[in-house]
DNA sequence: TTTGCTGCAAATCCTTTGCAGAGGT
DNA sequence: ACCTCTGCAAAGGATTTGCAGCAAA
């Protein structure tokens, strides 16, 4: 992927901002939709591939953890994040658990670790709600 | 998905009895060739419909983190895996962080925390000697 | 006998790609 | 002017699903 100097087009700049607008990590056809409002013609093959060169040169993250769509993070700070089993939303957690995990590990393994990927499960305060009104019902 | 009882079909049988004999973490497909040896007229619609049984029942790991596709684990108990960067292999690790980690971000969300998907990147003992070789060609 | 399961094949969903023309630098 | 980027549309790969017959219980 050896990529040559990159171009500020009108596509890449609008992707990053509405990204950095937001902190619901939405997924490709999300971020399509927002791009739309202000540049009606872009296309979702420009929204992929500039999702996927702004990830490379670190702009943001690409979060692939546990959905089976992929999700995009407009910061690229460490953090990480809990998905709620319920209605699939994803919010920042900014717990630093980093480097700390990966030592942890070392001595259990002979791979050369380089890092971790990390997701909570839970369930967010609004099913939370709503499951005291109407519980849903679970086999057995 | 309120399932009735569940019938033990030969196919299911199979499915899980090949599951279990390898440690290598196989994708939908890759069980679909290694059922196939014993049940050759097996559909690959089979393979994703008992897999996805198999692990609500809780028989066995979908594994979802971190790769374009599923890869299935016959173990169910706790543990997590290491993927190599290069090959793209997934391997055990049997250092049990579970409730440990649930417990240190409890304070840091107001979600129901339920668990985690944890998985290491890394490179295995055998892409580091071939690195040791001929090292792969890095941008730049 | 009941009804969950299977094989088959088509459908679906998300993502990637080829191409000719547009537009940054 | 050069060469990356874009829109369009078609291809691609993994997974899911409708259906009629099969087979556990």
């Amino acid at each position: 992927m050896n990529r040559a100097i990159l171009r500020i087009t009108r596509q890449r700049r609008v992707i990053l901002e509405e990204l950095r607008k937001v902190d619901t990590h939405p997924s490709a056809d999300e971020i399509y939709e927002m791009v739309r409002k202000r540049l009606p013609r872009i296309s979702l093959g420009t929204i992929y591939r500039n999702l996927e060169i702004l990830s490379e040169t670190g702009e943001i993250q690409k979060l692939e953890t546990g959905s089976h769509l992929k999700r995009f993070d407009g910061r690229a700070d460490d953090h990480c994040h809990i998905r709620c089993r319920r209605c699939d939303r994803l919010v920042d957690i900014f717990v630093h658990l980093g480097a700390e995990l990966d030592d942890r590990i070392r001595g259990a393994t002979d791979f050369a670790v380089l890092g971790h990927k990390l997701e909570f499960v839970g369930i967010c305060p609004n099913c939370q709600d709503q499951a005291a009104e109407a519980p849903i019902a679970t086999a057995g």
